[in-house]
DNA sequence: CTAAAAAGTTATCCTAAACTAACAATGTGC
DNA sequence: GCACATTGTTAGTTTAGGATAACTTTTTAG
């Protein structure tokens, strides 16, 4: 069973992943920041909240590697994002970057059970 | 223009509104609170906001009532509610409790045009 | 190999949004 | 019409999540 983290941690789990990170690829907090457009200061402090949580490892002053539990996680938070961006965009018509904006805050509303509804309702579709 | 307010006070707005406030009909704070669930000393901050912003209206230990504005907004909170919980619920198959949870979250990242094409493509589908 | 740049850390502060508790105003039942 | 219950207000606290600034560590250029 998952721990339920807030949409914030969410959100940087996802960015971690976007940027390559995974249990045996680390990513830098700088990036990160860059990616979210946060400080270094707000990365570092959401950092040992899912250091503390399992979901990512940092050695001091090094770089940031996920967990599997992080891993899976952030890709989790990703799969809903582009699967919300699929139907938005070409379901609905909606513009690239209203689409990814409306994603963002979008994804962190959808459980389990609900996405694999929604993916196989897209599936059907049959989007280009 | 619609000024842009926080998710928190859309959920107010929303809340007002779903207990038949308008511009005409009253609605007490304390229905506000046991409504949303939350303390009467939190629903009398939120108010002084959105009567700062005019929204709403409420004289000294008065009840409250929405301004147009307040209620085009709330009206338009709700609107995006029901097309969520409706799109979850007939074109997905999600169960009512959860529906009625993700479309609480993800009513307020639709914009007017996206809403407009929400609108038109459930209108497309002609659920029940 | 060392100076400077870049990256990570820490301390402190700010804001939004909730809470509790105490107080003030209003409304109701007898 | 007064006592008491209900409702609204205010003050002070907490928590999450961001920021800046100063500092430490690591990396890189020459």
């Amino acid at each position: 069973m998952v721990e339920k983290i807030s949409k914030s941690h969410e959100d940087y789990l996802e960015a971690i992943v976007e940027l390559g990170g995974t249990t045996k690829s680390a990513v830098r907090s700088v990036d990160v920041a860059a990616s979210m457009g946060v400080s270094k200061a707000s990365v570092n402090k959401a950092i040992a909240v899912l250091k503390e949580g399992g979901l990512l490892d940092q050695p001091y002053y090094g770089d940031i590697t996920l967990t599997k539990a992080g891993f899976d996680y952030g890709t989790a938070v990703l799969e809903r994002h582009h699967l919300l961006y699929t139907f938005l965009t070409k379901a609905l018509g909606i513009d690239e970057k209203t689409a990814d904006e409306e994603a963002c805050i979008m994804e962190h509303a959808i459980s389990d059970k609900s996405y694999k509804k929604w993916r196989d309702y897209i599936k059907k579709l049959d989007l280009d």
